[in-house]
DNA sequence: AGGTAACCATACCGGTTGGTATACTCGCAG
DNA sequence: CTGCGAGTATACCAACCGGTATGGTTACCT
Protein backbone atom coordinates (compact mmCIF):
# COMPACT_ATOMS: atom_id res chain seq x y z
CA UNK A 1 0.00 0.00 0.00
CA UNK A 2 1.12 3.64 -0.47
CA UNK A 3 4.30 2.68 -2.80
CA UNK A 4 4.61 5.64 -4.17
CA UNK A 5 3.38 9.13 -2.56
CA UNK A 6 5.47 11.72 -4.42
CA UNK A 7 2.51 11.90 -7.33
CA UNK A 8 -0.79 11.07 -8.05
CA UNK A 9 -1.51 7.84 -9.21
CA UNK A 10 -4.21 4.87 -8.77
CA UNK A 11 -2.35 3.26 -5.66
CA UNK A 12 -3.02 6.63 -3.78
CA UNK A 13 -6.67 6.38 -1.45
CA UNK A 14 -9.18 8.64 -2.62
CA UNK A 15 -9.56 10.25 0.35
CA UNK A 16 -5.90 11.41 0.17
CA UNK A 17 -6.06 13.11 -3.15
CA UNK A 18 -7.43 16.38 -2.41
CA UNK A 19 -4.27 17.07 -1.23
CA UNK A 20 -2.95 17.74 -4.62
CA UNK A 21 -5.63 19.68 -5.88
CA UNK A 22 -4.23 23.60 -6.80
CA UNK A 23 -5.24 26.41 -4.77
CA UNK A 24 -7.20 29.06 -6.30
CA UNK A 25 -4.50 31.78 -8.18
CA UNK A 26 -3.52 34.59 -6.52
CA UNK A 27 -2.69 38.36 -7.85
CA UNK A 28 0.57 39.70 -6.35
CA UNK A 29 -0.59 41.83 -3.46
CA UNK A 30 -3.24 38.77 -2.89
CA UNK A 31 0.08 36.63 -2.28
CA UNK A 32 1.24 39.17 0.17
CA UNK A 33 -1.51 39.74 1.78
CA UNK A 34 -2.15 36.12 2.52
CA UNK A 35 1.08 35.12 3.72
CA UNK A 36 1.60 38.30 5.73
CA UNK A 37 -2.20 37.16 7.33
CA UNK A 38 -0.87 33.56 7.92
CA UNK A 39 2.21 34.52 10.20
CA UNK A 40 -0.01 36.93 11.34
CA UNK A 41 -2.92 34.36 12.42
CA UNK A 42 -0.48 31.59 13.46
CA UNK A 43 1.92 33.74 15.53
CA UNK A 44 -0.63 36.04 17.26
CA UNK A 45 -3.87 34.25 16.72
CA UNK A 46 -7.07 35.17 14.64
CA UNK A 47 -9.53 36.96 16.61
CA UNK A 48 -5.98 39.09 18.04
CA UNK A 49 -5.13 40.52 14.11
CA UNK A 50 -6.67 43.18 12.21
CA UNK A 51 -6.61 43.49 8.92
CA UNK A 52 -5.34 47.19 8.79
CA UNK A 53 -2.15 45.36 10.62
CA UNK A 54 -2.38 43.12 8.02
CA UNK A 55 -2.70 45.62 5.17
CA UNK A 56 -0.07 46.79 6.39
CA UNK A 57 2.45 44.20 6.86
CA UNK A 58 1.47 43.41 3.28
CA UNK A 59 2.76 46.58 2.10
CA UNK A 60 -0.76 47.35 1.05
CA UNK A 61 -4.46 48.79 1.67
CA UNK A 62 -7.38 47.27 3.53
CA UNK A 63 -9.30 47.81 0.12
CA UNK A 64 -7.17 45.56 -1.91
CA UNK A 65 -7.97 43.05 1.06
CA UNK A 66 -11.58 43.34 0.73
CA UNK A 67 -11.21 43.43 -3.33
CA UNK A 68 -9.57 39.89 -3.43
CA UNK A 69 -10.47 37.80 0.13
CA UNK A 70 -14.04 39.34 -0.06
CA UNK A 71 -14.27 39.19 4.03
CA UNK A 72 -11.84 38.65 6.94
CA UNK A 73 -13.91 34.99 7.65
CA UNK A 74 -13.02 34.07 4.18
CA UNK A 75 -8.95 34.80 4.45
CA UNK A 76 -9.28 32.94 7.65
CA UNK A 77 -10.90 30.21 6.10
CA UNK A 78 -8.09 30.59 3.36
CA UNK A 79 -5.11 30.77 5.35
CA UNK A 80 -6.25 27.16 6.87
CA UNK A 81 -6.98 26.02 3.61
CA UNK A 82 -3.55 26.76 2.18
CA UNK A 83 -1.60 25.49 5.61
CA UNK A 84 -3.53 22.23 5.04
CA UNK A 85 -1.91 22.01 1.82
CA UNK A 86 1.35 22.50 2.50
CA UNK A 87 1.36 20.06 5.43
CA UNK A 88 0.14 17.41 3.48
CA UNK A 89 2.74 18.04 0.42
CA UNK A 90 5.38 18.15 3.40
CA UNK A 91 4.40 15.03 4.66
CA UNK A 92 4.02 12.81 2.01
CA UNK A 93 6.95 13.95 0.16
CA UNK A 94 8.58 12.86 3.16
CA UNK A 95 6.79 9.47 3.88
CA UNK A 96 7.61 8.26 0.48
CA UNK A 97 11.52 8.23 1.23
CA UNK A 98 11.00 5.31 3.34
CA UNK A 99 9.20 1.73 2.66
CA UNK A 100 7.00 -0.04 5.18
CA UNK A 101 3.96 1.07 7.25
CA UNK A 102 5.81 0.90 10.46
CA UNK A 103 8.55 3.21 9.32
CA UNK A 104 6.12 5.28 7.94
CA UNK A 105 3.96 6.15 10.98
CA UNK A 106 6.91 6.46 13.52
CA UNK A 107 8.20 8.87 10.52
CA UNK A 108 4.90 11.02 10.96
CA UNK A 109 6.23 11.98 14.66
CA UNK A 110 9.43 12.66 13.18
CA UNK A 111 8.19 14.79 10.25
CA UNK A 112 5.89 16.30 13.56
CA UNK A 113 9.12 17.08 15.69
CA UNK A 114 10.57 18.96 13.19
CA UNK A 115 8.13 20.59 11.70
CA UNK A 116 7.01 22.12 15.59
CA UNK A 117 10.79 23.05 16.08
CA UNK A 118 10.49 26.26 14.12
CA UNK A 119 6.57 26.38 14.40
CA UNK A 120 6.18 26.62 18.10
CA UNK A 121 1.98 27.94 18.51
CA UNK A 122 1.21 23.92 17.76
CA UNK A 123 -1.81 23.29 15.94
CA UNK A 124 -3.19 26.13 13.73
CA UNK A 125 -6.19 24.19 13.16
CA UNK A 126 -6.81 23.36 16.79
CA UNK A 127 -6.43 26.98 17.65
CA UNK A 128 -8.32 28.49 15.28
CA UNK A 129 -11.12 25.91 16.60
CA UNK A 130 -10.66 26.96 19.94
CA UNK A 131 -11.47 30.73 19.00
CA UNK A 132 -13.93 30.12 16.47
CA UNK A 133 -15.98 27.04 17.93
CA UNK A 134 -18.74 25.13 16.56
CA UNK A 135 -20.59 27.91 14.98
CA UNK A 136 -21.51 28.67 11.25
CA UNK A 137 -17.85 30.23 10.47
CA UNK A 138 -15.87 28.95 7.42
CA UNK A 139 -13.04 27.71 8.12
CA UNK A 140 -14.91 24.98 10.72
CA UNK A 141 -15.23 22.92 7.85
CA UNK A 142 -11.51 23.33 7.08
CA UNK A 143 -10.37 22.33 10.27
CA UNK A 144 -12.42 19.40 10.48
CA UNK A 145 -11.76 17.93 7.20
CA UNK A 146 -7.84 18.34 8.34
CA UNK A 147 -8.64 16.21 11.53
CA UNK A 148 -10.30 13.50 8.94
CA UNK A 149 -7.80 13.63 6.77
CA UNK A 150 -4.53 13.00 9.23
CA UNK A 151 -7.19 10.07 10.90
CA UNK A 152 -7.65 8.45 7.04
CA UNK A 153 -3.74 8.74 6.71
CA UNK A 154 -3.16 6.72 9.82
CA UNK A 155 -6.04 4.26 8.57
CA UNK A 156 -4.52 4.15 5.23
CA UNK A 157 -0.77 3.23 6.32
CA UNK A 158 -1.88 0.29 9.14
CA UNK A 159 -5.04 -0.88 7.17
CA UNK A 160 -6.41 -1.06 10.43
CA UNK A 161 -9.27 1.53 11.61
CA UNK A 162 -8.82 0.68 15.18
CA UNK A 163 -5.04 1.35 15.04
CA UNK A 164 -5.27 4.18 12.76
CA UNK A 165 -7.71 5.52 15.83
CA UNK A 166 -4.66 4.46 17.98
CA UNK A 167 -2.38 6.37 16.48
CA UNK A 168 -4.10 9.25 15.10
CA UNK A 169 -4.54 9.92 19.26
CA UNK A 170 -1.39 9.70 19.85
CA UNK A 171 -0.55 12.69 16.86
CA UNK A 172 -3.12 15.41 18.44
CA UNK A 173 -1.93 14.53 22.36
CA UNK A 174 1.54 15.18 20.98
CA UNK A 175 0.74 18.54 19.35
CA UNK A 176 -0.90 19.53 22.77
CA UNK A 177 1.64 18.16 25.28
CA UNK A 178 4.36 19.77 23.26
CA UNK A 179 2.67 23.08 23.06
CA UNK A 180 0.30 23.85 26.04
CA UNK A 181 2.09 21.20 28.06
CA UNK A 182 5.57 22.70 26.97
CA UNK A 183 6.84 18.93 27.33
CA UNK A 184 9.81 18.75 24.87
CA UNK A 185 10.01 15.22 25.32
CA UNK A 186 6.43 14.54 23.93
CA UNK A 187 7.48 13.05 20.47
CA UNK A 188 10.12 10.66 21.90
CA UNK A 189 7.46 9.99 24.62
CA UNK A 190 5.00 9.54 21.50
CA UNK A 191 7.14 7.06 19.67
CA UNK A 192 7.48 4.82 22.59
CA UNK A 193 3.54 4.76 22.39
CA UNK A 194 3.65 4.53 18.43
CA UNK A 195 5.90 0.64 18.79
CA UNK A 196 3.44 0.26 22.26
CA UNK A 197 0.62 0.26 20.25
CA UNK A 198 2.04 -1.44 16.58
CA UNK A 199 2.88 -4.33 18.86
CA UNK A 200 6.85 -4.10 18.91
CA UNK A 201 6.69 -4.10 22.53
CA UNK A 202 7.89 -1.30 24.71
CA UNK B 1 -1.17 3.18 45.75
CA UNK B 2 -3.97 5.64 45.60
CA UNK B 3 -5.69 3.67 48.18
CA UNK B 4 -8.10 6.14 48.69
CA UNK B 5 -8.90 9.31 46.94
CA UNK B 6 -11.54 10.87 48.60
CA UNK B 7 -9.45 12.54 51.11
CA UNK B 8 -5.85 13.76 51.35
CA UNK B 9 -3.42 11.23 53.16
CA UNK B 10 -0.17 10.38 53.71
CA UNK B 11 -0.61 8.48 50.70
CA UNK B 12 -1.93 10.60 48.40
CA UNK B 13 1.50 11.51 45.87
CA UNK B 14 2.55 15.15 47.06
CA UNK B 15 1.93 16.11 43.20
CA UNK B 16 -1.47 15.63 43.43
CA UNK B 17 -2.24 17.56 46.87
CA UNK B 18 -3.29 20.94 45.57
CA UNK B 19 -6.00 19.99 44.73
CA UNK B 20 -7.72 20.75 48.01
CA UNK B 21 -6.28 23.95 48.65
CA UNK B 22 -9.11 26.32 48.89
CA UNK B 23 -9.53 28.97 46.71
CA UNK B 24 -9.91 32.78 47.81
CA UNK B 25 -12.85 33.46 48.99
CA UNK B 26 -14.88 35.89 47.19
CA UNK B 27 -18.22 38.30 47.94
CA UNK B 28 -21.13 37.72 46.56
CA UNK B 29 -20.97 40.28 43.85
CA UNK B 30 -17.56 39.08 43.01
CA UNK B 31 -18.77 35.04 42.77
CA UNK B 32 -22.20 36.04 40.29
CA UNK B 33 -19.27 37.80 38.14
CA UNK B 34 -16.89 34.82 38.15
CA UNK B 35 -20.03 32.96 37.44
CA UNK B 36 -20.88 34.34 34.72
CA UNK B 37 -17.28 35.51 33.07
CA UNK B 38 -16.75 31.29 33.30
CA UNK B 39 -19.49 29.97 31.14
CA UNK B 40 -18.92 32.92 28.43
CA UNK B 41 -15.38 32.80 28.67
CA UNK B 42 -15.88 28.60 28.06
CA UNK B 43 -18.94 28.90 25.37
CA UNK B 44 -17.27 32.29 23.40
CA UNK B 45 -13.62 32.03 23.78
CA UNK B 46 -11.58 34.52 26.19
CA UNK B 47 -10.93 37.24 23.61
CA UNK B 48 -14.63 37.08 22.42
CA UNK B 49 -16.25 38.34 25.53
CA UNK B 50 -15.42 41.87 27.13
CA UNK B 51 -15.81 43.12 30.27
CA UNK B 52 -18.58 45.01 29.91
CA UNK B 53 -21.11 41.64 28.80
CA UNK B 54 -19.47 39.97 31.96
CA UNK B 55 -20.96 42.86 34.73
CA UNK B 56 -23.70 43.21 32.53
CA UNK B 57 -24.31 39.09 32.73
CA UNK B 58 -23.82 39.18 36.29
CA UNK B 59 -25.93 41.92 36.96
CA UNK B 60 -23.47 44.07 38.71
CA UNK B 61 -21.06 46.83 37.23
CA UNK B 62 -17.46 47.16 35.25
CA UNK B 63 -16.60 49.07 38.46
CA UNK B 64 -17.50 46.22 40.86
CA UNK B 65 -15.72 44.13 38.20
CA UNK B 66 -12.52 46.14 38.46
CA UNK B 67 -12.52 46.64 42.08
CA UNK B 68 -12.61 42.52 42.84
CA UNK B 69 -10.42 41.34 40.05
CA UNK B 70 -7.81 44.03 39.52
CA UNK B 71 -8.06 43.78 35.55
CA UNK B 72 -9.41 41.29 32.90
CA UNK B 73 -6.50 38.78 32.73
CA UNK B 74 -6.60 38.42 36.16
CA UNK B 75 -10.31 37.41 36.01
CA UNK B 76 -9.32 34.81 33.16
CA UNK B 77 -6.56 32.77 35.35
CA UNK B 78 -9.24 32.63 37.88
CA UNK B 79 -11.39 31.18 36.13
CA UNK B 80 -8.97 28.56 34.79
CA UNK B 81 -8.00 27.58 38.35
CA UNK B 82 -11.09 27.50 39.42
CA UNK B 83 -12.17 25.25 36.42
CA UNK B 84 -9.09 22.80 37.17
CA UNK B 85 -9.93 22.76 40.63
CA UNK B 86 -13.85 21.22 39.96
CA UNK B 87 -12.48 19.18 37.31
CA UNK B 88 -10.14 17.84 39.64
CA UNK B 89 -12.57 17.44 42.57
CA UNK B 90 -14.64 15.86 40.70
CA UNK B 91 -12.08 13.14 38.74
CA UNK B 92 -10.62 12.27 41.96
CA UNK B 93 -14.48 11.64 43.59
CA UNK B 94 -15.02 9.11 40.94
CA UNK B 95 -11.73 7.42 40.66
CA UNK B 96 -12.17 7.05 44.85
CA UNK B 97 -14.98 4.55 43.77
CA UNK B 98 -12.97 2.14 42.16
CA UNK B 99 -9.73 -0.45 42.83
CA UNK B 100 -6.94 -1.41 40.58
CA UNK B 101 -4.69 1.01 38.56
CA UNK B 102 -6.37 -0.52 35.11
CA UNK B 103 -10.09 0.26 36.39
CA UNK B 104 -8.94 3.41 37.21
CA UNK B 105 -7.28 4.59 34.23
CA UNK B 106 -9.86 3.37 32.10
CA UNK B 107 -12.79 5.28 34.23
CA UNK B 108 -10.93 8.17 33.62
CA UNK B 109 -11.81 8.20 29.84
CA UNK B 110 -15.46 7.28 30.88
CA UNK B 111 -15.21 10.59 32.94
CA UNK B 112 -14.21 12.51 30.58
CA UNK B 113 -16.64 11.58 27.64
CA UNK B 114 -19.47 12.36 30.30
CA UNK B 115 -18.17 15.65 31.16
CA UNK B 116 -17.57 16.51 27.47
CA UNK B 117 -21.26 15.65 26.93
CA UNK B 118 -22.30 18.81 28.46
CA UNK B 119 -19.04 20.77 27.91
CA UNK B 120 -18.91 21.00 24.12
CA UNK B 121 -15.99 23.49 23.66
CA UNK B 122 -13.51 20.75 24.64
CA UNK B 123 -10.28 21.71 26.85
CA UNK B 124 -10.87 24.82 27.94
CA UNK B 125 -7.47 25.30 28.86
CA UNK B 126 -5.87 24.14 25.78
CA UNK B 127 -8.10 26.86 23.90
CA UNK B 128 -6.97 29.65 26.47
CA UNK B 129 -3.87 28.83 25.50
CA UNK B 130 -4.52 28.75 22.12
CA UNK B 131 -6.16 32.46 22.23
CA UNK B 132 -3.30 33.65 24.64
CA UNK B 133 -0.04 32.20 23.16
CA UNK B 134 3.34 31.95 25.52
CA UNK B 135 3.20 35.03 26.11
CA UNK B 136 3.12 36.43 29.90
CA UNK B 137 -0.64 35.87 30.20
CA UNK B 138 -0.62 35.19 34.21
CA UNK B 139 -3.30 32.43 32.47
CA UNK B 140 -0.12 30.39 30.48
CA UNK B 141 0.70 28.87 34.02
CA UNK B 142 -2.37 27.96 35.10
CA UNK B 143 -2.80 26.06 31.80
CA UNK B 144 0.88 24.14 32.15
CA UNK B 145 0.02 23.38 35.87
CA UNK B 146 -3.13 21.48 34.57
CA UNK B 147 -1.19 19.45 31.89
CA UNK B 148 1.34 18.97 34.16
CA UNK B 149 -1.11 17.43 36.77
CA UNK B 150 -2.58 15.28 34.05
CA UNK B 151 0.51 13.88 33.69
CA UNK B 152 1.13 13.04 37.37
CA UNK B 153 -1.63 11.26 37.61
CA UNK B 154 -1.86 9.28 34.95
CA UNK B 155 1.76 8.63 36.13
CA UNK B 156 0.99 7.63 39.91
CA UNK B 157 -2.11 5.31 38.37
CA UNK B 158 0.50 3.42 36.56
CA UNK B 159 3.82 3.71 38.65
CA UNK B 160 5.00 3.59 35.07
CA UNK B 161 6.02 7.22 33.55
CA UNK B 162 6.26 5.44 29.80
CA UNK B 163 2.85 4.28 30.16
CA UNK B 164 1.96 7.34 32.34
CA UNK B 165 3.03 9.30 28.95
CA UNK B 166 1.03 7.04 26.59
CA UNK B 167 -1.68 7.39 28.50
CA UNK B 168 -1.59 11.12 29.00
CA UNK B 169 -1.31 11.14 25.12
CA UNK B 170 -4.63 9.69 24.52
CA UNK B 171 -6.30 11.79 26.93
CA UNK B 172 -4.94 14.95 25.37
CA UNK B 173 -5.77 13.50 21.80
CA UNK B 174 -9.43 12.30 22.41
CA UNK B 175 -10.13 15.67 23.74
CA UNK B 176 -9.24 17.21 20.61
CA UNK B 177 -11.16 14.69 18.35
CA UNK B 178 -14.11 14.96 20.03
CA UNK B 179 -14.20 18.85 19.50
CA UNK B 180 -12.50 19.87 17.03
CA UNK B 181 -12.30 16.48 15.13
CA UNK B 182 -16.12 16.39 15.84
CA UNK B 183 -15.97 12.78 16.10
CA UNK B 184 -18.36 10.86 18.85
CA UNK B 185 -16.42 7.94 18.53
CA UNK B 186 -13.33 9.24 20.00
CA UNK B 187 -13.98 8.15 23.96
CA UNK B 188 -14.84 4.60 22.71
CA UNK B 189 -11.91 4.32 20.38
CA UNK B 190 -9.68 5.71 23.21
CA UNK B 191 -10.58 3.14 25.63
CA UNK B 192 -9.64 0.33 22.43
CA UNK B 193 -6.32 2.34 22.30
CA UNK B 194 -5.67 1.78 26.40
CA UNK B 195 -6.17 -1.55 26.82
CA UNK B 196 -3.47 -2.35 24.03
CA UNK B 197 -1.57 0.76 25.98
CA UNK B 198 -2.26 -1.13 29.63
CA UNK B 199 -1.03 -4.64 27.59
CA UNK B 200 -4.54 -6.13 27.89
CA UNK B 201 -4.76 -6.94 24.26
CA UNK B 202 -6.80 -5.26 21.31
C1' DA C 1 -8.08 54.42 -28.50
C1' DG C 2 -10.65 52.48 -25.06
C1' DG C 3 -11.74 49.31 -21.61
C1' DT C 4 -10.64 46.87 -17.59
C1' DA C 5 -8.50 44.62 -13.69
C1' DA C 6 -5.30 45.47 -10.21
C1' DC C 7 -3.49 48.52 -7.13
C1' DC C 8 -2.55 52.57 -3.88
C1' DA C 9 -4.05 56.35 -0.69
C1' DT C 10 -7.10 58.30 2.46
C1' DA C 11 -10.97 59.20 4.86
C1' DC C 12 -14.96 57.63 7.07
C1' DC C 13 -18.58 54.71 9.60
C1' DG C 14 -20.94 52.72 13.93
C1' DG C 15 -19.70 49.72 17.39
C1' DT C 16 -16.72 47.74 20.85
C1' DT C 17 -12.43 47.20 23.52
C1' DG C 18 -10.04 47.39 28.43
C1' DG C 19 -9.83 50.57 31.87
C1' DT C 20 -10.75 54.89 34.79
C1' DA C 21 -13.37 58.68 37.31
C1' DT C 22 -17.05 60.55 40.03
C1' DA C 23 -20.70 60.26 43.07
C1' DC C 24 -24.02 57.91 45.62
C1' DT C 25 -26.31 54.21 48.82
C1' DC C 26 -26.26 50.45 52.00
C1' DG C 27 -24.97 47.50 56.10
C1' DC C 28 -22.02 46.67 59.67
C1' DA C 29 -18.46 47.11 63.32
C1' DG C 30 -15.74 50.24 66.29
C1' DC D 1 -21.97 58.35 65.57
C1' DT D 2 -18.63 57.39 62.54
C1' DG D 3 -15.84 55.09 59.31
C1' DC D 4 -15.36 51.69 55.90
C1' DG D 5 -15.92 48.02 52.64
C1' DA D 6 -19.11 46.58 49.20
C1' DG D 7 -22.11 47.62 45.71
C1' DT D 8 -24.73 50.54 42.11
C1' DA D 9 -25.04 53.89 38.38
C1' DT D 10 -23.31 56.56 34.83
C1' DA D 11 -20.17 58.93 32.17
C1' DC D 12 -15.93 59.06 29.97
C1' DC D 13 -11.49 57.84 27.54
C1' DA D 14 -8.23 56.69 23.54
C1' DA D 15 -7.68 52.85 20.73
C1' DC D 16 -9.20 49.51 17.85
C1' DC D 17 -12.67 46.54 15.28
C1' DG D 18 -14.58 44.91 10.45
C1' DG D 19 -16.16 47.07 6.58
C1' DT D 20 -17.23 50.81 3.08
C1' DA D 21 -16.62 54.97 -0.03
C1' DT D 22 -14.19 57.97 -3.16
C1' DG D 23 -10.70 58.93 -6.27
C1' DG D 24 -6.64 58.38 -8.84
C1' DT D 25 -2.76 55.59 -11.10
C1' DT D 26 -0.69 52.10 -13.50
C1' DA D 27 -0.39 48.10 -17.03
C1' DC D 28 -2.15 45.09 -20.12
C1' DC D 29 -5.57 43.41 -23.78
C1' DT D 30 -8.57 44.08 -27.65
Amino acid sequence: MLPTLTRLDESTPAALRPVLQPLPPLTSAGTRLLEAASTLFYDRGVRAVGVDLIAESAGTTKKTLYDRFGSKDALVALYLLRRAHRWREHLLARLAEVDGPDQRVLLVFDVLETWMGTQRRGCAFVNAYAELGDGDHPAVPVVRAEKAWMRTLFDTLTGDPALGAHLHLLYEGTLVVLTAGANPLAAEEARGAVRVALGRGA
